[in-house]
DNA sequence: CAGGAATTGTGACGTACATCAATGTGTCCT
DNA sequence: AGGACACATTGATGTACGTCACAATTCCTG
């Protein structure tokens, strides 16, 4: 998961499982707080998250971090370069993986059509990174934050009558650490945008967006 | 080309053009400042840069830009997502690029050699975007230039004696948009530098490394 | 339910980088 | 060669965000 601007095509994209010939190995089960692999490690599997959240991060020799993507449920992660994992994958709450064998990516392995979906699967992460990219790089706290929350609300939120709720699983310095910024920027953002009445936190993690198109603009650069 | 950690394992990979057994499509041989794809138009061929350098971009609605990357000799470029593009493409210097056919790259198409040297140029580029997420989020100014000098040093610098050279052959402002940064900001940074005698600017393309240690060491977080 | 640790939020203040505005420098063109 | 045009550099000033310090919530555990 990385902030974009909304694009229905992929963003929304329906969960379903990827397509297999092959039988399946066993679904992982984990609690929150587990390392599924760290940076390094050899790649032997990818998987997909069919439920829960997942972090993927990379550290800086002093100890700054950059959490690279959240992965939900129907996102493929683990793609390996030089055959190493090059980030640490911890879950964020239970989680649920479907492994998917490193062959199936890199030699196709009898099975094309498992080939296919996961190589799509790479490339749509190449363009997602793109669109991160831009925000990094280019975008206010403001717009950062605003995206991240559209982005997120569009994927997992849950309809609410007018309004429409979203629950994060992270940590404020997880958030920051993803968007560049400082927790304490975070943090003041949100309750920027709480007093103007665009959103409303609820115990800190759950965030009901009450004006949805006011939060899109802000994400698209709209004069705050 | 990212600005990362300078890794020989891929930074320095020997440039030979991908194996393959299939007949080749003509060598595409372009002037500076050709367009070579647009962002959203379809892709019918990836390329493998030969010769010369071009620079690839993604636009803001309101006109803020992004560099996603400068592709160098041996880099692969035009990746799809959704089939389409979603960068514009334009050569920096006089350019030849080698073309192959997308199916290549989709459907593998009758050239498994080929085929899989194209999906490890794709899982190659996830991961050298991911080390420019850490440079875009989280690093200053002058660690962000001296990383850029320092990886295009390692790529195509040229020995001097004891001093290393590299020609830049894009401007202070495409620099500044890779980097996220202002061109004032790149200019400042790299007299700062020129100042403490790390390098040296022959007519502000041609950079002359003097302390290729200390630039390092910039690079990498130690305090300037 | 109470107590304590962890996380989040707020305030005061500093600074790295952006912005705005000239000025310098190289390059192209007739 | 001379003028002009793009690009690079420099300077003065502003500000968004970082830093540091502490207060308020939330959450966790017995």
């Amino acid at each position: 998961m990385y902030v974009t601007i909304p694009d229905p095509g992929t963003i929304a994209a329906p969960l379903a499982p990827l397509a297999s010939s092959t039988p399946k190995p066993a679904e992982a089960r984990l609690r929150p707080g587990a390392f599924l692999y760290y940076e390094g490690d050899e790649v032997d599997w990818l998987y997909q998250v069919t439920s829960g959240v997942v972090r993927l991060t990379r550290l800086l020799a002093d100890g700054r971090r950059q959490v690279i993507a959240f992965g939900y449920p129907g996102d493929i992660i683990g793609f390996p370069a030089d055959g190493q994992h090059h980030t640490d994958c911890e879950t964020l709450t239970d989680a649920r993986l479907q492994p998917f064998r490193r062959a199936h990516l890199e030699t196709g392995e009898g099975d094309p059509v498992l080939h296919s979906a996961l190589l799509q699967a790479a490339l749509r992460e190449i363009s997602a990174m793109q669109d991160h990219f831009m925000m990094l790089g280019r975008k206010s706290a403001t717009e950062k934050l605003a995206s991240f929350l559209c982005v997120l609300t569009d994927r997992v939120g849950q309809d609410l009558g007018n309004y429409r709720q979203v629950k994060l699983p992270m940590c404020r310095s997880d958030i920051a650490d993803f968007l560049g910024l400082t927790t304490e920027t975070v943090s003041r953002t949100f309750t920027q945008l709480r007093k103007s009445k665009i959103i409303a936190i609820d115990q800190s993690h759950t965030v009901i967006i009450q004006k949805p198109t006011a939060l899109l603009g802000l994400s698209l650069g709209d004069l705050d």
